[in-house]
DNA sequence: CATATTTTGCGTTTAAACAACACAAAATTA
DNA sequence: TAATTTTGTGTTGTTTAAACGCAAAATATG
């Protein structure tokens, strides 16, 4: 066998929404030559683990957090990412309501916490580079898969839904035809709740129906949502 | 540093296009507990080589091809996909005109061939895993992306292009929408050349004019066809 | 308490894109 | 000379997308 000295390390990019802002989770570096730079979640794989469980572990550990969606993103894997050593890693990208979990800084990291996307703090190795394709895998995915819920409540006033894509897309769309194509779909179902919200009229709540997607998209559904 | 034990490696999907067929790159093992059996074009990344180069260079190794196109597919490494030791796969995606290259096997492999995609030979490891994303990868992207040229001569009749999309997509197509389609991008120049058929009607060549589609692209030009 | 403000929740009209479909002309083969 | 294969256009009805306007329900404001 051939001899070979290359580290495999995960890294996550996880994604949050709250307040009309897209946030990415981030930790501060405790070890390393990239001490107190910040940092996406990750680390060495171990030699009997998945790499989608060396993610989700290292999440747990660093942050606290378990992500309701989880997709390989790309690996990096250039010689010179990392000045110490050769280590590719593989990215992931992950979403989550960040309301659900309280950060939990531990082991690894000496604080954890989340940024707005467009005033990131300067990342550590090519961690900008990571970040910069997980948001553009993100704003294309939430064209064709209903991934978007995920960073809601599971009980939603249209508008949260609506303005997470403006948010993420960086660009405004036609409420209108928006909830007209959305709703078109019956993947949404409405809830007899009704929001309070701090200003303005009160809202229904809309909770997606994963169930029902899944059966349409066996039935060879294709979601998809187009802006103008 | 973690002791880790993890090997670092590179699979290619290389898949060509001739006679109406969709083809996959393999080469058959010659050393190694799957000796004899047929398998994707790879191997170990060097210490002090990228990821792209080591495929690239596995590639031109192995089987004596340089690819027209290639890009990162995705990383399998789930503990056991190899019995001997953990060896984490990036697989890439590759693309070329078979008629390019003359197959020379050599170092690694006993053999190199071109199998038609629905006829593949037992794979070895989890490579039959690796070309269904690749096909998956493949069938996606010549929907939005211009790279079945790829796969074509430099001048081809256009039924070339609409063959080529059926048998990728595995599903006919309406000929005159997809030409009225295609054409409509202004991305096929017509040459002043007549091609001379086995057997029915010379049809004019066409070429695919790179650089007007990166200049469209550019400006924001999205290269899409949809199927009835 | 009346009015302004915010946000929700529809609905219409026009333009563009898609889907479905037919037939004649240029060559080769029989 | 006729049959076969393949090329190379159109046209029309249907669906989808784009661009809009406005009234009602609540809260905030003066």
């Amino acid at each position: 066998m051939i001899s070979q000295n290359i580290k495999v390390a995960v890294d996550a990019v996880v994604f949050g929404y709250v307040e009309r802002q897209l946030q990415l989770l981030l930790i501060k570096q405790k070890y390393g030559s990239e001490k107190n730079k910040w940092a996406l979640p990750g680390g060495f794989v171990l030699d009997h683990e998945d790499l989608d469980t060396a993610v989700t572990r290292e999440l747990k550990e660093e942050t606290g957090i378990t992500l309701a969606y989880l997709e390989q993103l790309y690996t990096f894997g250039a010689v010179k990412r990392d000045n110490r050593q050769r280590v590719v890693s593989i990215a992931y990208l992950g979403l989550i309501n960040p309301k659900k979990f309280k950060l939990t800084a531990s082991t690894d990291a000496l604080e954890v916490g989340w940024f707005a996307i467009d005033a990131l703090p300067p990342l550590a190795f090519d961690h900008q580079e990571i970040v910069a394709k997980g948001l553009e895998r993100l704003q294309n995915k939430i064209s064709y898969k209903p991934i978007g819920f995920e960073l809601l409540n599971t009980e939603f006033p249209f508008s949260n839904i609506e303005n997470l894509y403006q948010t993420i897309l960086n660009k405004p769309i036609d409420r209108r035809n928006f909830r007209k194509k959305l709703m078109s779909f019956g993947i949404l179902e409405e809830t007899d709740k009704i929001s309070k919200p701090e200003s303005g009229r009160p809202a229904k709540l809309f909770r997606f129906n994963t169930k029902k997607y899944k059966a349409l998209e066996q039935k060879g559904f294709h979601f998809e949502i187009k802006f103008a």
